[in-house]
DNA sequence: TAGACTTTTTCAAACGATTGCATTCATTTC
DNA sequence: GAAATGAATGCAATCGTTTGAAAAAGTCTA
């Protein structure tokens, strides 16, 4: 079961040795590019392992060397929701995140993991299973992150920036698309602008700090009855919107977290019988792609998923060779 | 860089051995729950582990016992689409493959990978890296795929089933799928189905194959020119749709193999001034989870993901105990 | 109480690579 | 021509587990 030797064995370091009529240390210094190997050694061994197709068992390597190039890539869903986070932005980091590994010659472990317990994935780390961790999604977890950081497993997070923080994050600059999300609307004249998204979660706090900001430098007040707090999924965020709707009040604009939860006010907005956009502006928030591409289009703060992506591996080597740091993309 | 080890360095086997009084073999056995070591012996020794939050070293593990407990996932990208495959159906698999995988104690390699080039995967698996891979999308890589199921490669496949196949698929019945939305569409007395995918990969043939049916038990004509080939990508979907649209060709109703085409679709003919579904019924592929929360609310055939997500473990897991079998969904 | 079993534990050899140190062999230097 | 130097290679220990076989300890039986 799952045994990792077919019946044909595989072949492997020794093998190559003996038909090269070398050690075994020779070739792996050969396959290694030590300085050591004489140049035409070199060049016999690597084309004899490329003619056998070769491949080195990862196993014995990471043993021996201590070394391990596997990332784990961590995107924690919160325990209320359970089940898919479908939210395609996680899927565009995902993708993003393997490209830029790959290139990096790493290999990327996925792992779910519940936000409540996320001090679990000390383990994965511990365990020798990967080394190091990048975690998409920080949530309201600050304290447990801080403290896996004083464990000093080597990890980053995609999140916004808190204050005593420990640990290295990369995110979008929050704050500043919460305040043009906003400032945009303002400036079409829309004057009580829903906000929709999960406070607790830091990224989405932020974003509503810029919308704050906004109102305040068009010395716009804010209608406080003008927010839904929706967690990021989408079920619970038509029944909430639905519910909005049913209050009955009066709104011209809505900002969305996240480009799912535009989508889905859109269409109970349009059933509900506005026009998008000539009665309510709609504004979301991740650029998921597909967003240009429904009807009504929709206006959305685009994150560069692509720098992003190489921010944060980027970020981890850093955290590597110690000293933890941040960046925004 | 990436070192395993940080200062302090980890507690492991021999450490446990030397605390409780007895030798690694035991701690090892006790640890696997092997039957031949005494209860009150085994029980102190897990509880010594889990105090002193042991993990066990999983290259040490794998290296010595030749069994690898983790499972590569692919999902291979068509080359001329590159970049993201946004498709939330892929995220919905993955977390689903996760879930099912990390309850059986399985490890997930996430790898993406070029269809064109899917035989890179054999790489993977000879490495050492994985246990056994999962494919997730078939295209039109039917050879291939057999070639490696001659190396003994240990897969499964979502897809299609297709003659002379030497590896495990499991899929949902897309020729079923694609009989169904045909045949509701013609119930609803529309005439002029347009299909829209692309009949390379070998599932949407199926789906095709199913809405050929439909016509002919119906005993409706299919017109030929009401077919848009189109790849499962976004971007390049709006573009052939509003192309067909040009045409100004008559049709009263849309079969998309992707739910993500569907949402596309309807953005393009909605903008186009046709009312969903009163001058056009749509109908999707996959359940995204999000077909219904989008207005007008999408009518879609419903492929059970979770289910989906737990036929493929479990078959890999035939594959490894051996036989390599099929099975729907 | 000695032998024959069981049950429990330890010994020591793997697994497949890496790497410090010793060795070999060819050059160079004095 | 012996010693010193340097380049290329081999030896053997090692990484942290697992596991077959041996050993030790305990229990029965006659």
């Amino acid at each position: 079961m799952a045994k990792a030797d077919a019946d044909n064995k595989k072949i492997q370091m020794v093998d190559i040795a003996r038909m090269a009529g070398v050690s075994t240390s020779t070739v792996s210094r050969a396959l290694n590019g030590s300085s050591l190997i004489n140049e035409e050694t070199r060049q016999r061994i690597t084309d004899l392992a490329k003619s056998l197709s070769y491949t080195i068992n990862l196993s014995a390597k990471n043993l021996r060397s201590g070394e391990n190039r596997t990332i784990g890539v961590v995107i924690p869903y919160q325990d209320q929701i359970r089940q898919d986070v479908t939210d395609p932005f996680f899927m565009t980091m995902l993708g993003h995140l393997a490209d830029q590994l790959t290139k990096q010659n790493f290999d990327l472990l996925f792992s779910r993991i519940s936000a409540e317990h996320i001090e679990d994935l000390a383990q994965l780390y511990e365990s020798g299973r990967v080394g190091g961790l990048i975690v998409v999604g920080q949530w309201d977890q600050h304290e447990k992150l801080n403290e896996l950081a004083r464990r000093q497993i080597p990890f980053v997070v995609w999140g916004g920036q808190l204050p005593r923080q420990l640990y290295c994050t990369v995110g979008g600059d929050n704050f500043n698309g919460g305040f043009l999300a906003a400032n945009h609307l303002l400036s079409l004249g829309r004057r009580r602008i829903v906000f929709m998204g999960d406070k607790h979660a830091t990224e989405t706090q932020q974003r509503y700090a810029g919308y704050v900001q906004a109102h305040e430098l068009n010395k716009v007040p804010i209608a406080p009855e003008l927010y839904i707090p929706s967690p990021f999924t989408v079920a619970e965020a038509r029944e909430d919107i639905k519910a909005f709707l049913q209050q009955k009040l009066s709104f011209d604009a809505l900002f969305a977290a996240s480009d799912l939860l535009a989508i889905t006010a859109m269409g109970a907005i349009t059933q509900a019988g506005f026009r998008i956009p000539q009665d309510v502006s709609v504004v979301g928030y991740d650029d998921i792609g597909m967003a240009e591409h429904t009807y009504p289009p929709l206006t959305t703060i685009r994150q560069p998923m692509d720098l992003a992506g190489a921010a944060l591996v980027q970020n981890l080597m850093r955290v590597f060779s110690e000293g933890h740091s941040d960046s925004e993309v």
